[in-house]
DNA sequence: CTCCTATATGAAAACGTTTACATCTTATAG
DNA sequence: CTATAAGATGTAAACGTTTTCATATAGGAG
């Protein structure tokens, strides 16, 4: 491969002027210039952006952390990242945990190593060591979607209380009494915990009990929002609505339910979480909590790149909550209570 | 930032043992290794890889070009394009042309610059320049989705001329006759064009004519599917039937056809292509020609990888075809003459 | 024609690794 | 106890840039 000095000797100038020329055109003859170009497309030279990070302690890269890009919540807000970076010339390495706390950790420092300049990161345990250990070492990183755990940490998100919150309020306005939840397990998310806090925060103003029975937590799959409907509809009292704490797993609830033959609303409401774009499509449409996840991506990198030119800025900017919406549609219908025959 | 060299210092060695300890711990002796170790942790070290590729020349990284993250038939192969990479301790850079040649060419020159080691590709012109450069360069790469038209280029696809053949054959089998395909414009990619000589072909074979009209080019959006089918439905003489190049647009057509009031099935057949997760949920549930997206990936790397080490590999290995399968579902019924009335 | 300034260019060190080669230890065989 | 081999460690060059500082050149004022 041809190098920097390969493209000096054949244009007959220093190393300096062949860097200037890539640099910082401006400083240079035109003459110079031009000779300097024809070396390059002569000996077929391609920059190393490596040696140049290497050089400048920029590596123009930044790390994006993600449970899993093939959940659509996640690719949407992944490209809203890479369309800010990519405006500033910035690459993107893409990893994901699949909500596995370790794999988390373990990436995290490899990206480091890597040099990215910073991290978009969503972690599942904000409050963790993931976190901790980026503080401290004062690394360039935003939270998206799970909520900081310390102060300062910069974030953009939405209220996943109060989006828990709404969703069941639509149910209870529905009259639905026994509400139940599928959420993704705690431990891997804090996302849902914090969804089942609102959840419960509605049952309790509505004064309605908390049943434990009625929330199955499970893993991140259509085929897991299916088990969990066999499972929640085995109940001696089962929910007549159900909240689900993202639509992969409200879609599979619905496959699961159409496949015991309870018709969505009629028979059974429910609501999901994330709004994803193909709950639009699938019959009956969703009703889902939207999150703006491109514009949380693009924003967070928005801030991301404050942090990186140390420019200081109020913390204040560096807190964004966005709003979720509730997007009504039709996989709720009100509650009438059945006429037992006998 | 703490380097090797200060940990050589603080732990009493010289550089060379450090990286020792760090790439081959069994060249060093136990006593050494915990000294280096304890230094380590003590100067809160962390591995530089991008001086470790400027002077290994390997990057440990590859990059993946595809047009678009959001479509889940991308991110799907992305995945499995990334949990191989991993596997092997490699990761990724992951970049969007959006369907757009000028990108893709400045974005393939930014990854040779990032000093990837290979690339898998999803061009848009698989005989354009971009595959002509990276052949000439010999740079290590295998194309997906995009037939190569140059012989020796490594390949991991489907069939997409015969894709768009069973998906035209189905219909015309249940007795359609004015046959419609609302595709990705042919410019933008040759995938779609491919199936839409599939389409012709079997239009042909069932001596049906090729009416352009019936054949809309667009973009890329469930917008686009959805304005097409206005269109479309303008014709004096519309179709019972389509074709779409994609799951996305056969989304957009189908909510298209709902807000005119026409039912699929019934009054319309729609096959899509892709089957992407989501067309299994939608109503009525799509009939796609399915693509293994995410094996696609993995083994695209799996090859790439075998390019990469250089070991000779026989250029049988280096194109595979996977089967496309029609998974039959419920947008499309036979079609029956309307009895006119006047 | 000379002097000064502004501008263009060049030399060399630095960035943080790896690695070939040299050197020093240590253990083992004789 | 010495010679030798094997193994551990160290030295220094190399990887391909950027950048500071020094130097050369050109242009304009006097």
């Amino acid at each position: 491969m041809a190098t920097i000095f390969d493209v000096a000797r054949r244009a007959d100038v220093s190393v300096a002027t062949v860097s200037r020329v890539i640099n910082h055109p401006g400083k240079v003859t035109e003459k110079t210039r031009q000779k300097v170009n024809t070396a390059m497309e002569a000996c077929g030279y391609v920059y190393n952006a490596l040696a140049m990070g290497l050089s400048t302690k920029r590596s123009r890269t930044i790390g994006i952390v993600i449970p899993n890009i093939i959940n659509p919540i996640f690719s949407e807000s992944t490209r809203g990242i890479q369309d800010y970076a990519s405006e500033k010339g910035y690459h993107v390495i893409l990893v994901n945990t699949d909500y596995l706390y370790e794999k988390e950790k373990r990436l995290v420092n490899l990206l480091r190593e890597k040099q990215v300049e910073g991290l978009v990161l969503t972690t599942n345990k904000p409050g963790g060591e993931v976190v901790h250990g980026l503080i401290k070492d004062e690394f360039p990183f935003v939270l998206i979607y799970s909520h900081p755990k310390h102060p300062g940490v910069a974030f953009v998100g939405v209220d996943n209380i109060q989006g828990g919150f709404r969703a069941t309020e639509l149910l209870i306005s529905l009259k639905h009494r026994r509400i139940g939840m599928i959420a993704l397990d705690f431990s891997l998310s804090d996302r849902s915990y914090q969804r089942w806090l609102g959840y419960r925060r509605s049952l309790k103003k509505n004064g309605l009990p908390y049943d434990p029975g009625l929330v199955v937590q499970t893993e991140y799959a259509f085929e897991k929002g299916e088990k969990a409907v066999e499972l929640l509809m085995g109940l001696p009292h089962p929910p007549t609505a159900i909240f689900c704490s993202n639509d992969i797993l409200a879609l599979g609830a619905m496959k699961g339910f159409k496949e015991i033959g309870k018709r969505i609303p009629e028979e059974i409401s429910i609501v999901g979480f994330d709004d994803i774009a193909f709950s639009k499509f699938v019959a009956p449409p969703l009703t889902s909590i939207h999150q703006p996840a491109y514009e949380m991506g693009w924003k967070a990198t928005e801030i991301l790149f404050e942090l990186l030119s140390k420019i200081p800025v109020q913390a204040s900017r560096h807190r964004i909550l966005l709003d979720t919406e509730l997007a009504v549609r039709q996989s709720c219908a009100p509650f009438f209570k059945k006429k037992v025959k006998n």
